[in-house]
RNA sequence: GCCCUCGUAGCUCAGCUGGAUAGAGCAUCGGACUUCUAAUCCGACGGUCGUUGGUUCGAAUCCAACCGGGGGCGCCA
């Protein structure tokens, strides 16, 4: 990599000027202005001080050193500003980096190992199986499927999982407002009013045991979950049902352990959990009610337990609505005191989404089942549209105009620069034009800027995989891949690859500089899951 | 009240482990189709990065306070 070999010649040029203490990390960026040069480092800036010198001497020093001695592919190096180090390369890195992209291919390149085999577990959307998921759910469905692609893409074994909240009061609730629609009557006050209810009392000939009942409908409504969840590509490894955990007895050996390690007080007949201990804001949370029956809190400890010792997962990430964000201190708590390494597991809480026409409820109607939108706007439209941002992020989906500009959206934008490149190959087949091995075409002929852009953003992808993958934020692929779709339009806008007067080396070496981007597209939309279409 | 989180262009959002002139899409206005399909490209317009302080050579980015939105503080799940 070229960042590596500008950082260890910066760095021997530091040891050059004999600087003390030398910098940990020698930084590389890329400018944002281009008259910044290629590459920049702020690296005299950084540790002038501490070295007792002055930033912009040591710049100059720096500067003159490296111009003395210089790495690869560099064509000058400038002082600029209070004292940054500019690096202005010649075009031969980015062929380099093609060359490096077509080697590697779709399974290597930016492929960074940043764990090795590490088996972690993605815990996502979990929604009660009351009723079908809607576009929230949607949101943090492509969300932990994308995050789940990139952990994989980068050496960790992963799991993903779905938490079925298939017991208590909600699923009693869900069986009596079946049973009343059954009976012609009106749906309990903090019943389930939704239509899907009243088709379901349809076909519902069991008992009126609200339980049974609600099992029942819970079973179906499970189904509808898991259909709505392969439209969109997504395929859990596990659909854990919470009733499994509580009808075992792994929730009266968890609170038994908890009690072996006298982290446990009983007071008026319940079972204490002194969290705070562990970090809980609150003082302690109750594990068994006075009634005997264990609350949700010892249900969640005892499958997370189960996640860590019985299964035997190095890492659980589960990504939450941010209204759970109660529950997580306790959790954690929990987990330490039974022994577990807290860092262990991750809680991404995601922050809720809400419809230009409020906040989505069911009171208010304007809830909108995730079915909808992908009959509406398709599987990859939707996908796409929730990893453009940040799960940190509160926002306002305009269905209304999400439908009518779907045909603008970005999905389209980066699918057809896709289609393009199928669409050039295509045109090379039926012309009989054949790309050579990539060793006998030369690629110093891409020197057009947007050749070069199109290089340069191609050279961004491995670190936009470890970060996206460090940051947990899936986000930065999908921003990503829209460059990519920006400069290869551009590309494709002014620079032919065939005719035209485009002579056949530099139609070969044009060919490859699509095979490169074609691969950069591939592995960006499999990472969030969304296809490349050869055709639209 | 306490805790968490967010506040960037008219709208929806990037940028946030500090870097040099803050970006994209949409909207508005104006250009480019005899080409590998224009579902594209080019240009213009548009911002005291919620406010005020602090740290720093340098702050949208870090810290504090305040203002505003959202969420959370159950022997519910």
């Amino acid at each position: 990599m070229i960042r590596d070999d500008l950082a260890a010649a910066v760095r021997n040029a530091l040891v050059a000027l004999a600087v003390e203490p030398l910098p940990e990390q020698v930084s590389l960026e890329r400018p944002a202005n281009r008259e910044h040069g290629d590459w920049s480092s702020n690296v005299a800036l950084a540790s002038a001080k501490k070295a007792g010198r002055n930033p912009r001497e040591l710049a100059a020093q720096l500067v003159e050193h490296l111009d003395a001695n210089p790495p690869a592919h560099v064509e000058s190096v400038e002082i600029a500003g209070p004292g940054f180090v500019n690096f202005r390369l010649a075009p031969t890195w980015l062929h380099d980096v093609l060359a490096d992209v077509v080697d590697q291919g779709t399974a290597a390149y930016a492929a960074p190992q940043l764990a090795d085999g590490e088996k972690v577990m993605v815990e996502f959307v979990s929604a009660n199986p009351t009723g079908p998921i809607h576009v929230g759910n949607g949101w943090f469905a492509s969300y932990g499927d994308a995050l789940a692609r990139l952990l994989a893409r980068t050496g960790h074994q992963v799991s993903r999982e779905y938490y079925v909240n298939d017991t208590g009061g909600q699923i009693r609730r869900l069986g009596a407002s079946l049973i009343a629609h059954r009976k012609g009557e009106p749906v309990p006050e903090d019943g389930y009013p939704g239509e899907y209810v009243a088709e379901l009392a349809t076909t519902y000939d069991g008992t009126d045991d609200v339980t049974e009942a609600g099992q029942w409908a819970a079973e179906r409504i499970l189904g509808g979950i898991r259909s709505t969840m392969e439209s969109i590509h997504i395929h859990y490894d596990e659909w854990y049902s919470q009733a499994s955990i509580e009808e075992s007895s792994a929730v009266a050996e968890t609170v038994a352990e908890l009690q072996a390690k006298g982290v446990i007080t009983d007071e008026d007949g319940a079972l204490w959990f002194e969290s705070k201990e562990f970090g809980d804001p609150r003082e302690r949370r109750v594990l068994r009610k006075t009634n005997g029956d264990y609350t949700y809190l010892a249900g969640d400890l005892a499958y997370h337990r189960n996640k860590f010792v019985t299964r035997g997962f190095d890492r659980v990430i589960n990504v939450w609505g941010a209204d759970h964000h109660g529950q997580v201190a306790s959790l954690v708590a929990g987990i330490k005191a039974l022994g577990i390494d807290g860092d262990r597991i991750e809680v991404r809480l995601g922050q809720m989404i809400s419809l230009t026409s409020g906040r989505m409820s069911k009171r208010a109607g304007n809830v909108i089942d995730l079915d909808d939108v992908v009959a509406d706007i398709g599987a990859d439209a939707t996908r796409l549209l929730s990893l453009l941002t940040s799960i940190d992020q509160a926002v306002t989906i305009d269905l209304d105009k999400v439908r009518s500009e779907s045909k603008e959206s970005p999905v389209f934008y980066v699918q057809y620069a896709h289609t393009r490149i199928a669409s050039i190959n295509r045109v090379a087949a039926e012309r009989g034009v054949e790309r050579l091995p990539i060793a006998q075409v030369d690629l110093g002929l891409l020197t057009h800027e947007r050749e070069l852009e199109v290089l340069r953003t191609l050279s961004e992808l491995p670190d936009i995989v470890r970060i996206a993958t460090t940051d947990r934020a899936p986000h930065k692929v999908a921003t990503w891949v829209r460059e990519l779709a920006d400069r290869f339009h551009g590309f494709y806008h002014d620079c032919y690859v065939m005719g035209d007067g485009v002579s056949p080396e530099l139609t070969q070496a044009r060919l490859w500089l699509v095979e490169s981007s074609r691969i950069g597209f591939a592995i960006g939309l499999d990472l969030l899951g969304v296809s490349a279409p050869e055709s639209m």
